[in-house]
DNA sequence: GCTGAAAGTCGGCACCT
DNA sequence: AGGTGCCGACTTTCAGC
């Protein structure tokens, strides 16, 4: 699927707010309403635009705790990997996991109401994880940039890029 | 301002699907429409519900590299945090930076098109920039886990769950 | 604080350019 | 491809409970 100039601006505008009306966002793009979503339809059915959500401000929750940790596996446990990927998608406390290169096996991001239950999850949850050999948390002291946003300079090259 | 079990339900959902229909999400949570929204309206208006964003996925347009970086700085050059901020906010590759604790200074989530791509913006702006003394790539080999979602069981215990 | 109805607005479709 | 117009559905407000 080829997508251009406008199909851009489209996408820059809903990633900043998911729920702009048919309407305004057919204005800002300079485009009838019916052209405006026709196109919003396309860019959805093609999986370009994967979903819309509602983002919370944790610390509005009390959510005090943010961290990326570095795991460690030992590979003598059998179905280390399995075990473990199935205990990530069921703890709430980790919104992101991933596999990486370096000197750690994942990289897991966790936000936790205070550093008591901060604590208690990685004793009682990740310590006891079978094959968890080391674990380094680096808590986050401050966040500079937070955010989904694929720039359109980031998108452009690829895609076949028309306007 | 306390939120009860229908608050955490309705949140569950948005942050799900963000562009749920007022009618749709009153049905979920057993309320009428017009009760529903204001209760809506008040969870927005307290910064709870913080903003709506479309998610884009990053494959479909041929984004590659997913990718966390470790930055450490030397002090020795004057106005480096200042300097380093202003540069993250302005590259769209990056699409979090964080201060945070451990060996190094600053941890960077770095998103490119390609090994080539990746390559030039780590050799070109990150080392390029003044003060940056180490640079650790950890590349993302398999996302398991990568969601903005806070669960219920996270929110509750805070801000005055009741029921 | 919830319900229900009324009014304004929007999304979605058919049709034309 | 994009634009116009119409209809049904939805959002939003307000009176009443």
């Amino acid at each position: 699927m080829k997508i251009d100039a406008i199909d851009l601006k489209i996408l820059t505008v809903l990633q900043q707010d998911g729920r702009v009306s048919n309407q305004d966002l057919a204005e800002q793009v300079f485009l009838s309403p019916s052209a405006c979503l026709r196109r919003v339809r396309a860019l959805e059915e093609s999986g370009m635009i994967a979903r819309y959500i509602a983002l919370l401000d944790a610390t509005a929750f009390g959510l005090e705790v943010d961290s990326f940790v570095q795991v460690t596996m030992r590979r003598d446990v059998e179905h280390w990997h399995e075990n473990f990927t199935a205990a990530l998608q069921s703890w709430p406390e980790v919104v992101g996991s991933y596999i990486i290169t370096g000197e750690a096996n994942y990289l897991l991001r966790v936000r936790a109401r205070n550093l008591k239950h901060y604590s208690s999850f990685v004793l009682e949850k990740l310590y006891k994880t079978p094959g968890v050999l080391d674990i380094r948390s680096n808590i986050v002291l401050q966040t500079l940039k937070d955010t989904q946003m694929l720039a359109p300079e980031l998108l452009m090259g690829e895609a076949g890029v028309n306007g």
